[in-house]
DNA sequence: GTCTATATCACGATAGAC
DNA sequence: GTCTATCGTGATATAGAC
């Protein structure tokens, strides 16, 4: 009983319907944002009443950001592998590339909920809450990682000489934006954006895109640039 | 006073709240969303009471659509006389980029409320609506446009074999996203991104990376795949 | 931890005077 | 076309019993 492991199956079991909320809250948000959704909502689809839910999370921006958090830890586990320095940046970027996708693929809600939150979060500019913070840095660490192996492609002379912000905003909306786009790009593409081949083509496709888009020029030798 | 000018001028000068109306409700729908903003504080900011508000727009779902409505129209007029068959695809391609990233930054509410759109879209499946409808014929002809230059590319081959929908995509993401992503998107990159040379940047950036990324291979000239 | 009951308030929408 | 006043509903959040 006064085993450490104890404590966290216990704790863990405490905790179910911590889970189970976080889980409906997510998928709710993820589809229609923080004001589209009421507590109540959430609550019962997750099996309590709603003066429940205040009891684990003391209100709703509380529960939004341990959404939040628990999606970002999600990704950064996902990304944080690729990072190893012993790879060369081409490969290095594949490889943040696969993993970002195979994160927004394996939870459909993931890519909506980042681009909302993104929208929602500068409308209120006044409430640097503690966990407020803490998503920042997160999502400031994963985007470093992107944005270091863009910049040494361009130092070590393998890619163009482009601007990382930009490219890391291209990377993005190639990714998170396409898993977002739900229906539209699901009828856009003619099928399921998560199904296994859409995934595994979709990969393919921002792969190779940014194989050839920011391959650097051997020089003198512009892509078709003929005039 | 009979004369048809006149007639113009006096509408206008009678929807003049109407106008003001669109402008304050596109800017609140774009920052939150449609269930994050009330129709007494677009009323309110707009200089009205609410019920004059209601006397203008039958109901918040109207208003909304309506809002939607005149963005994608802006657009449409940027974007289509960038259709033009008598040019080459690269250049067509690019004159469509330049155009919509024109649309973008001059109304830096646009991205973020087609967006938003796009998300809120799914969520309520059931209404049909006479200008829901409108709204995804226009949408369908702006997205035909850009998929009609692509797949022409290919067939040409002047572009690679890349899938015009997931490509539709990407520039998708690479200029509405960018676009939408706010303080995010401009700490990024150092600076508000709809400044003048924010823009021309961006611009730069993204023709440069589909004019490399899209352009044909001369055959056995992989980009960089030397192994 | 979970519940019922309640407080308080803002929402979308309408009625009807001017 | 604009307003005040109001209706009905559902929102977040709390109090307190079990």
């Amino acid at each position: 009983m006064n085993d450490p492991s104890d404590r966290a199956v216990e704790s863990q079991a405490a905790h179910a319907s911590h889970h189970k909320i976080l889980e409906v809250a997510e998928m709710l948000f993820a589809r229609r944002g923080f004001s589209g959704v009421g507590v109540r909502e959430v609550a019962e689809t997750a099996g309590l009443s709603k003066s429940s839910l205040f009891h684990h999370f003391r209100n709703k921006v509380e529960l939004y950001e341990a959404v939040l958090a628990r999606v970002l830890a999600r990704i950064e586990d996902r990304l944080s592998p690729t990072l190893s320095d012993d790879e060369r940046c081409r490969e290095r970027l594949d490889r943040w590339i696969d993993a970002l996708i195979d994160a927004l693929a394996e939870h459909p809600t993931t890519a909506r909920l980042l681009l909302r939150a993104l929208f929602e979060d500068d409308d209120r500019p006044s409430e640097p809450s503690a966990a407020g913070k803490d998503l920042q840095a997160t999502l400031g660490r994963i985007i470093e990682g992107l944005t270091g192996i863009l910049a040494a492609g361009v130092e070590q002379g393998v890619f163009r000489a482009v601007s990382s912000a930009h490219t890391v905003q291209t990377v993005i909306g190639a990714t998170v934006y396409h898993f977002a786009s739900g229906d539209f790009g699901a009828e856009l593409c003619g099928g399921s954006l998560v199904a296994r081949d859409a995934v595994r083509q979709r990969k393919r496709e921002v792969k190779a895109l940014f194989h050839h888009g920011l391959a650097a020029v051997p020089a003198g030798a512009g892509a078709g640039g003929a005039t």
